[in-house]
RNA sequence: CGGGGUAUAGCUCAGUCUGGUAGAGCGUUGCGUUUGGGACGCAAAAGUCGGGGGUUCGAAUCCCUCUGCCCCGACCA
């Protein structure tokens, strides 16, 4: 490509309200531009990078076997009542009615549709199992969209969903799914972890999402430096640090607090620690109100809270009104001794193995001291309730668990049965009989891997693109081409050449701009590779090479310049 | 949905408090000088000051209202 016939548009400044490197590299570079809330043109630029990691994406997944379709973005009500998901998905399925008032929505994720065709298309065992894929436009009407195109409403994303009459079927696509993923965001040249995810409300034996990681990642993953154990931290078990409590040793005391609420405050002000603390939270529960216990110094996972039997399938906090009703006190003062027995008391397996520890007095203005398990206070139950934290022993016993911050990029997912069930999608098997389907799907985000990658690689001049994904290769940078000599010219429209006929994406700076204007585009756009064609270098008879990352250039003959790329 | 902020040239923003002929930088166009890290000079084009209503002799500025956008929170996977 010739950047004189190209539409590059960089910019220096960029509204104060992009608030992330990639947001705001991404508008700098001009590779996209922001149309309403949520809703990004992806500029000639910007669509190279993107169709880069789509093309990747689309021979990985051939490669695995999935077969490529194309399904309507539009997608009509009826189906998605057949899944209760209409009312379900609430707002954001954006909806949309057409002239006869027929409803509509504009498709989120595809299952439905998916497993209408499959329903139609497949009606023997023999058929299965099969892979279908698309690579398509997506809308979710985020409640608040934001940092461009990484939590866009509409974007782009690659979702496939397998077929299957066993769960020994699907569990053999998934680990084929699985692996394609590690190859794909290998091949695009990125730091990512897979971890084990929630499966959520939909149930299955396996899920895992695929994080790039990235500070400014939304989500929290924990991994172990002994093994490799890794799990989005509201996955991840926390292990207890001890067997069992020691046995009491200090008396029960009532102490004043008359102002101290948070357990930093009680710690502070009785001169213990955090840990020593027992933190009691009230949370709605099926039929009233349910004590979680947890050590001071730790935080509750409200999607491990919302799967306990006694929680009607999520953690809502009790307000300061139902506290008050049920226990008399206001919250800051609650605590698991001497709390009314109708409500149940779950410990969190940390806070089980505390003995002597603070917690609050069920009255206004007091806390105790030297409380214990049994002795003080009863235990409904143990069950892990809390986030893990740095340091924690790995569950499954090998080595001690880090947190990091990651991007998702990619899920993967054993649906089982939920779809094909509610679409009444089956096969004939063996012996004739008609068999539900078990279905897997597995997602990537297209569009915010652009975004993610950016997030994870980028220096005070722009994007540093891993060359799997930049959008040329090589820059050719011509030193003042309208003034130069014609050999310059001539040399750098010959070594554009050469470098596209050994198949090297180049594109030629032969825009005119001054050196530093030149240079400083090419580093914002991330090119990995800047040969630069001047006078002065054609006199000493070499080409004058600069990698994105390195500090300075060197001198390399032509030869040198193609064993590097090749 | 609750709270906060914001809307002025293509872009980034001053100007609003204290009402009186619309500003800067970047970008764009033309001319000239320049040409190895975002050059310089001169000239020019470019604005229903988000929409509507009100107060006033007079509103970008004060008041009411609507809308868009951004941030925090709640919500959601």
């Amino acid at each position: 490509m010739r950047l004189s016939q190209f539409h590059l548009a960089t910019v220096k400044e960029v509204p104060a309200d992009a608030e992330i490197a990639s947001h705001r590299l991404m508008l700098r570079a001009g590779m996209i531009r922001r149309l309403a809330s949520g809703l990004y043109t992806w500029s000639p630029l910007g669509l190279r990078v993107l169709r880069k990691v789509e093309n990747i994406v689309r021979e990985e997944m051939d490669r695995a076997g999935a077969i490529e379709m194309l399904m309507p973005s539009i997608q009509p009500r009826e189906l998605w009542d057949e899944t209760g998901r209409w009312e379900k998905f609430g707002g954001q399925l954006l909806k949309i009615k057409d002239r006869k008032q027929q409803e509509f929505c504009y498709g989120p994720t595809h299952e439905e549709v998916v497993t209408d065709f499959a329903r139609n298309e497949l009606k023997s065992y023999k058929q299965l199992p099969v892979n279908f894929y698309q690579i398509q436009t997506k809308f979710r009407d985020e409640i608040r969209p934001r940092f461009g195109v990484m939590r866009a409403r509409e974007f782009l994303m690659k979702d496939a969903y397998s077929f299957h009459l066993t769960q020994e079927s699907l569990a053999e696509t998934y680990a084929v799914m699985y692996q394609a993923y590690v190859r794909i965001f290998t091949r695009l040249g990125l730091t990512f972890r897979a971890v084990q995810a929630d499966t959520g409300a939909i149930g299955g034996n396996a899920s895992h999402e695929f994080q790039v990681l990235a500070d400014s990642g939304e989500d929290a993953i924990a991994f172990s430096d002994g093994s490799d154990y890794a799990a989005n931290l509201e996955k991840a078990e926390a292990r207890a640090t001890a067997a069992a409590a020691p046995a009491p040793a200090a008396p029960l005391q009532r102490v004043d607090t008359p102002r101290q609420r948070t357990i930093s405050e009680v710690a502070e002000f009785l001169q213990v620690s955090p840990q020593q603390c027992v933190k009691t939270l009230l949370v709605r529960g099926n039929d009233g109100l349910v004590a979680l216990c947890l050590r001071g110094d730790h935080e509750i996972n409200e999607v491990k809270a919302g799967k306990l039997a006694e929680l009607p399938g999520e953690s809502v906090l009790a307000s300061e009104e139902e506290i008050l009703a049920a226990c008399g006190t206001r919250p800051g003062f609650i605590g698991p001794v001497g709390l009314p027995d109708a409500i149940p008391v779950i410990v969190d397996r940390d806070a089980a193995v505390l003995a002597d520890f603070v917690c609050g007095g069920n009255a206004n203005g007091s806390h105790y001291t030297g409380a214990n398990w049994g002795r003080d206070a009863r235990i409904g139950r143990v069950a892990d309730l809390r986030n893990v934290v740095e340091g924690d022993l790995s569950p499954d016993g090998k080595g001690v668990l880090h947190i990091a911050r990651g991007i998702e990029v990619g899920h993967v997912f054993q649906l089982g049965q939920k779809y094909a069930e509610a679409l009444n999608a089956s096969v004939i098997d063996d012996s004739g009989k008609a068999q539900v389907m078990t279905m897997g799907c597995y997602g990537i985000g297209v569009s915010r891997i652009v975004a993610a990658a950016i997030e994870q690689r980028h220096d005070e001049a722009g994007i540093i693109w891993p060359e799997a994904m930049a959008p040329w290769r090589v820059a050719v940078c011509v030193i003042n081409p309208k003034n130069a000599s014609a050999a310059v010219n001539e040399a750098a429209e010959a070594l554009y050449q050469a470098l596209g006929q050994r198949g090297i994406e180049t594109v030629l700076d032969d825009r005119g701009l001054r050196p530093g204007g030149m240079f400083a585009d090419m580093e914002l756009i991330g090119i990995p590779h800047r040969v630069v064609v001047s006078e002065r270098g054609l006199a000493a008879g070499t080409l004058e090479y600069r990698g994105r990352t390195d500090a300075e250039s060197r001198s390399l003959t032509e030869q040198e310049l193609f064993a590097l790329l090749a």
